[in-house]
DNA sequence: TAGGATTGAGAACAATTGTTCTTATTGTAG
DNA sequence: CTACAATAAGAACAATTGTTCTCAATCCTA
């Protein structure tokens, strides 16, 4: 019995996809594989789709399935050694990916003030707000008050919903804001960027 | 004059993008955006090709341009009504070019433990780790302690170099960390990235 | 109100698509 | 050697592809 190296077949295509982002063709996949037949590539390709590394995209197309970025991988827990992880490159689009789950929806803004720093969000931080108008109570909510973007997180009492700050330390600056004619929320904070870096220009740790 | 509002078909492709990791066909397309006729669509996406949102792949086939991935940045501070952003000129940004600066030397590594709260860093972040031999004093590092990763701030006295955590409420349970045959540093925090969402699929940068 | 650009519909084109069928070649197990 | 599965080629299919063309509706400005 033979044994098809699907492996061979896989890794150039890995590496086309590398530079171009793209899955191609089952016709230009046959040029790709040395010009095999197109049937031939076809049952490849079905093989490639069973181990779940490509997969059936909208309007028949292939993308990448789920094992597509798996790398050769050796052993995760080398005895502690963790220098064979440079060797491997993630795929940064991926950061993109795993944050952002609406584009169209999603808006990101520069953090001002420390009224959220026991919620881990730094001033210079970026937090990341998808547009919404269903938030939740306990939720960290991007609301419009007096004109401004405020960072807070939506309660509730008998009295209506409020906003209150993630401040502890210093909780007696930032007393809740009760706004007289209702609370406008703009989004939902679903995620932050941080980049502690060059220029300095934020080092306190340290409250 | 009228004015094609690219924006609103960009966005809706971008959603496309973010949930099918593939760009549509030019028919897929015209339904996507509404049931327009193709050759119209066709129009719309030779535009986006101008604005390098869009971009040619082999086989006659289309994939993200340069700026698919910007994001909008808000800002705090606005004057007027925020729903309608279109007074001012949106920034944007990419948020794998803002964080990452040397792509080969860059691993992210997922936080465990609260050790790090009051610099921010939560449990389940991801934090940006950039290899390195020559950190400061007063720096977050990443040092390998019992063949262990931890996520520490180096510090200094007349005893030599130590790790100490940043828990104030729970200093502790972290005590400096003085380990006898020097500190081996992995390299150096320089971002982190925070999900804080319910749904969602699990990034596993595996190498 | 008239003119012109923008937005869109619809038809038509050759080319390419994914798929399935039949047939030929190869390698290896028994 | 025989038999059989794996590997490959080639033909044929309807469907979809990107593109270009003409023409109609809509909007803005002068």
């Amino acid at each position: 019995m033979q044994q098809l190296d699907i492996s061979s077949y896989l890794g150039k295509l890995q590496d086309y996809y590398a530079k171009e982002k793209v899955i191609p063709s089952i016709t230009e996949l046959s040029v790709l594989w040395n010009g095999k037949a197109r049937s031939w590539t076809h049952q490849i390709v079905q093989r490639l789709k069973e181990e779940d590394f490509l997969e059936n995209a909208p309007g028949s197309r292939l993308r990448p399935g789920p094992r597509f970025f798996e790398r050769t991988v050796g052993h995760m827990v080398r005895a502690g050694m963790p220098q064979q992880a440079a060797d491997v490159q993630p795929e940064l689009l991926r950061i993109d990916d795993y944050l952002i789950e609406n584009p169209s929806q999603t808006i990101l803004f520069p953090v001002k003030g420390d009224s959220m720093i026991d919620a881990g969000i730094l001033e210079g931080d970026m937090v990341i707000i998808e547009r919404s108008n269903s938030p939740s109570i306990g939720q960290v909510v991007l609301a419009i008050v007096d004109n401004e973007f405020t960072l807070k997180v939506l309660a509730r009492d008998k009295r209506g919903y409020y906003l209150e700050a993630r401040n502890h330390g210093r909780s007696s600056d930032y007393p809740p804001i009760r706004p007289e004619q209702g609370l406008e929320i703009y989004g939902l904070y679903v995620g932050l960027i941080r980049k502690t870096r060059t220029s300095g220009h934020r080092l306190n740790f340290n409250r």
